[in-house]
DNA sequence: TAGTATACCTAACGTACGTTAAATAAAAAG
DNA sequence: CTTTTTATTTAACGTACGTTAGGTATACTA
């Protein structure tokens, strides 16, 4: 098998495994057996555990979300959103599972604090572009604050069924809520 | 040590090692250093790690959810969600870590899958509940239904900020974001 | 006071974990 | 064709886990 083909694979499984079982419930010879390797190999390619489990964090996670927030291009405030929700419910399995993975982590259900700290300066950097981006769109409203927080909320909210409790959400939906908060 | 003392001050601990380390991250022995206790007495009261596990989801998370949805009493709908959500703020910090226990389950976050599906039972039971609730209040509005959605919504995310992040939300805050909502 | 039940302990069993040493097979380079 | 590098394996080390056996105090009971 190809170097990186392996290198890969084993992630992939070890993001289903901790996703399925926790950091602590995974073990390396479960995800070996599943990708079909011998159990060294996994060390092969990552120095550990704990070394595997950040890589998929610190990298794909935090990639997934820059290429996510990338991606906003719509004008008008509603369209904007509800594209970004689409995105994010569009998005390859993988993509979502290690989505899961870093709300998890950032829940302090799972990981470590160093892990933890790095998104919560990555969390407050994001309220505060939605904050800018909804605002303007927000003048005339006596508790526009408000409204942007419980916007956030929402959006949070609909990640959340999206991504951990793997649920389907229709566009309809997704506009008539957001509308509700936007009038 | 009085019988009941020490079971209970295990079970105690046993909530705040769940909380922090996940069920696989917590060790009976770690438990019974903390207690001050040896191992063995662990297994005097519980028979195992997963009876310890399961009796605090089945007895005391819903123990805890019977007992806060018990209180509602107040007639207007942004009176009385906003005295529910207090009082789960106002609830005692064990309550809370069982709480936040409770939630990581739902998520699949821990436990198995039998807990996962006695708690997707109660919760199919609450949102219903929620619904004959919060509906008579809405009868003119063209989006009721999706009203009744946004408002779950908001309620589970600010219970989720006061319980898994243990923000502190004021009466203020959350009266706000109810009346975006209700109008 | 003798006997029984309760509360608690030390010590250990078997298993499974993360990790590594050491060897081999395959591929690339010279 | 030999040498070196890369990819992979088997086997094992030490540790820590969940759990239990078997014992000892303490307290209640007759």
């Amino acid at each position: 098998m190809n170097d990186q083909d392996l290198k890969l694979k084993i992630k992939r499984i070890a993001v289903e495994h901790f996703n399925t079982h926790g950091y602590h419930g995974t073990t390396i010879r479960n995800i070996a057996n599943e990708v079909g390797c011998s159990l060294p190999m996994v060390y092969y390619y990552y120095k550990s555990k704990k070394d595997l489990f950040h890589e998929i964090i610190k990298k794909d996670y935090f990639d997934m979300l820059g290429r996510e927030s990338r991606r906003l291009k719509a004008v008008g405030i509603i369209d904007f959103y509800t594209e970004f929700l689409l995105n994010v419910m569009n998005m390859s399995d993988y993509d979502k599972k290690v989505y899961r993975l870093g709300i998890k982590v950032y829940l302090s259900f799972d990981g470590d604090e160093e892990l933890l700290r790095i998104m919560e300066e990555w969390e407050a950097s994001i309220v505060f572009r939605h904050y800018t981006l909804i605002l303007p769109h927000l003048k005339d409203s006596v508790h526009a604050e408000a409204k942007v927080r419980v916007l956030i909320h929402l959006i949070e909210n609909i990640i959340e069924r999206m991504i951990v409790k793997n649920q389907y959400v229709s566009e309809k939906e997704i506009r008539e809520e957001l509308s509700i908060i936007m009038g």
